[in-house]
DNA sequence: ACAGTATTTAGCCATTTAACTAATTAGAGT
DNA sequence: ACTCTAATTAGTTAAATGGCTAAATACTGT
């Protein structure tokens, strides 16, 4: 499980739409492409994409091809997230937001 | 919090080693640029990309700035995240439904 | 005011990404 | 074999990303 193939597939909405979609259970790739507003070519390569994460996986059955989650790399990939992200070590410092010097991103063009 | 400006500021493994790095406590921009093997300009562009997910802040200390990990919006990130991809509503996938009209084709990528 | 240090902004270039249309492949039915 | 449908691949284009050097900005100390 490559992490940065994952988060670089899940970094675009339709991709992350479709992960969610497929969660709930397996669609072709014609229902899926038809739930949104760009062509089915440019579907194919988001499929493609999540393929390549591992995120998904296909099978034909004759000339549809279904796309399925892929729970068990979708529960890994989570799992590096959170190692990545999660809790640990978060004792040595504080977090003055409010505090004096503080340089917000509203502030930055003054 | 925007899901998509969080995973493409962690979709690159510098900014990803800087979260990392700053979970341990924080650091100088000066500091820190010299961890990599980019030119400082490049750095403060990853930088540029945390603080604008909000993963990280920053505060100047005469003259030089330190960055500090964002925890709590790390956490909320990590909270979407887990929604996005965790469990939940995960079926045998025994038999494939007609799911139609789950959400409109006007969600689409932003 | 001037010089020095830390960092960011500006401007440029190469590579990657995401979209499209047109063409191709793969299987089913006639 | 021919045709229809489903989906992908090929080829193109525009925009975004990531890198660089050089210049500008922001503060400190003299």
């Amino acid at each position: 499980m490559q992490i940065n193939t994952v988060l670089k597939a899940l970094s675009h909405p339709i991709r992350r739409d479709i992960i969610t979609r497929l969660k709930l259970g397996p669609l072709t790739a014609g229902k899926l492409a038809a739930e949104y507003d760009v062509s089915k070519p440019t579907m194919s390569t988001h499929f493609a994409a999540l393929k390549e994460a591992d995120l998904i996986y296909s099978k034909r059955e004759g000339v549809t091809i279904t796309y399925y989650a892929n729970l068990t790399v979708i529960e890994e990939a989570l799992g590096s997230l959170m190692e990545l992200m999660g809790a640990g070590n978060e004792t040595t410092h504080s977090h003055p937001s409010n505090r004096e010097g503080f340089i917000s991103k509203s502030e930055k063009s003054s």
